[in-house]
DNA sequence: ATGACTTACTAAACCGGTTTAGTGCAAGGA
DNA sequence: TCCTTGCACTAAACCGGTTTAGTAAGTCAT
């Protein structure tokens, strides 16, 4: 079956493209009622669907945003873009969703990718490999976002979580129980991750400020399957914290994973608190505590923050960094 | 800044579009070695990236196809579209990920758009309300591909879980530990979803085989919010089954809520078992056991019959759905 | 009757690539 | 010398829309 064009339709309604492509778009100031009819009726019996391609073309805009998230197997990668998904769809904008596993080539090549595709802007979770390429682009005047992690000029919107604040919330819940002993379990800093070096050093912050010293030997900050192995030889060494904060969702799977294994009760044995919530933390024995990111707020601000800049254009030379308030729910892990 | 089009790459290597266009593709059988390099130096000086919107439009594919999901709130979503994702990139494709929300006109109107946008292909997860118009995009030879539901009459590739299977596996774990009187909890079958009926039916078979009685009133298939309310009521009346099949993710959140509530011991007081893992299962005090499906599988053969089906254009009349067998995890909740 | 305005519509350029059909030139063969 | 052939490259049509500039016909005031 043959693609049905604009001048199918023309042919069909006895008018001229031009005037279809008024009525598809709303034009109606300067049409006959009959001509109206005629195209109306003509669009329907051919089943007529405008070439969004053609249009892309001519108007130099996609309606198409690209989102590059870091690694989409946390939680919080998912419910950002969930977010911006809803305001996108809010405003008729698509989206391109792409992992870069945290690689910076990947990401650089998502992004070539996206921008021969002609989309109107990026929401990207940036790696820290990139930033010379950021910089081209924001001398193009690509409209970009970034979200959850800064670099180090801030030449674009940044959006994430006031992460010190998160940490020395963690750190206080576990002191008022009289936790003084208190670990950390993070994934792998090896590539200075904004909101894993964050948490590290607000937690630092917090335990001096209730006069608890800071033990590096509890600060795990490893890949993923390192973890456990890390975990185990702390525990083996005699030396053992009272607590663990996890500082993300994969963390704290590990975390308790190490806890089961070595069949550790939480609170009793070990008090746990972490970043990031999910459902089935609600539902456990021992319901755990977590510090909640206003995902849904910061997914939707990007996205507000993004479309706004692709009609205006109107590109600051730097950008102040939006810092959200991080949420405490109060479980029973502590 | 200026967009860098194909036209100034060619003033500045002083050859034509033409010339160019066949560096950018690779065709070098008849470019003198001179002109090659100079051509290479243009694009590199000026930054030049070809414009995908404009070869799409004249070579009329565009390099993407799109994938609506039913409800993208169910792990099994985000899990398939990864692995498509995962398949495309190897194979150059990239992805709009649209959300139905189980609602058939939301459905429609995401089909129409990606149909305009001219993506090559769609996977979807199908709600029951458009088997209209996929017979119309069948007709016009528009490759699609089923994933998890099937429609009345099978004119795509459809690619799903061995659903009672999996109920068969449940109830027989169950019965296997003696359980006598076991319920099952499900998400709304209000709308027909080919994976809850069958799970249902295959529950009600599988009882049948094991002797054992269905007691509809033990069968809870509502709205997620309506599911603990449910469960309330069965529990006060008095009359209680010894264990619940979960039959999907959403499901047993709600189920291990209400177990939560009524402060009930798995699986001392409740066994449990459900369709859909999650790594925070593993961690729960008394690990759930789970039946998996493969996921991953299932994803990356829907990408890979899609793809197949945009080169070939080979339609047939009607296609056999392809079943996958579930995987059960035991753990200890039964 | 004439010019000025409206109204309803259209021709053709344009977006930025790909592709087809050729062109000009040099080398080689008759 | 003329003709063929292969090489290196180009002009122009094309994809399917949008948009600008313009036209033809009718109305109205003078």
């Amino acid at each position: 079956m043959k693609k049905i064009t604009m001048q199918d339709v023309a042919s069909k309604a006895g008018v001229s493209k031009s005037t279809v492509s008024q009525y598809i778009n709303n034009r109606f100031e300067f049409m006959g009622a009959s001509t109206k009819l005629r195209v109306e009726a003509a669009i329907k019996e051919l089943g007529y669907i405008p070439n969004q391609v053609a249009k892309s073309l001519k108007q130099k805009k996609t309606g198409t945003i690209g989102v590059i998230v870091a690694n989409i197997l946390h939680a919080f990668s998912t419910e950002i873009i969930r977010a911006i998904e809803d305001e996108c769809e809010r405003n008729g904008f698509h989206l391109f969703v792409c992992n870069a596993d945290d690689q910076p080539e990947k990401e650089r090549s998502y992004i070539d990718m996206l921008v021969a595709k002609q989309v109107d802007g990026l929401v990207i979770f940036p790696t820290n490999g990139n930033n010379d390429y950021y910089k081209q682009l924001k001398n193009a005047e690509f409209p970009i976002v970034f979200v959850d992690r800064m670099i180090n000029e801030p030449i674009f919107p940044t959006l994430l979580l006031d992460n010190e604040s998160a940490s020395q919330i963690a750190v206080e819940q576990l002191a008022k129980k009289g936790r003084e002993k208190i670990g950390l379990v993070s994934t792998s800093i090896a590539q200075n991750v904004t909101p894993r070096i964050e948490r590290i050093r607000g937690y630092k912050k917090a335990l001096a400020f209730h006069g608890l010293s800071v033990e590096e030997d509890w600060i795990v900050a490893e890949e993923r399957q390192e973890i456990g192995k890390k975990l185990q030889s702390i525990w083996d060494s005699g030396s053992r914290p009272e607590a663990f904060f996890a500082t993300n969702d994969l963390a704290l799977i590990e975390l308790l994973k190490f806890i089961k294994k070595n069949k550790l009760a939480i609170p009793e044995d070990i008090g746990v608190i972490a970043i990031d919530d999910s459902p089935f933390l609600e539902t456990a024995t021992t319901p755990i505590s977590v510090i909640k990111q206003p995902t849904f707020e910061i997914g939707q601000n990007a996205a507000e923050t993004l479309l706004k800049l692709i009609v205006s254009k109107d590109f600051k030379e730097v950008y102040e960094e939006r810092r959200y308030p991080p949420i405490l729910v109060e479980r029973e892990s502590i």
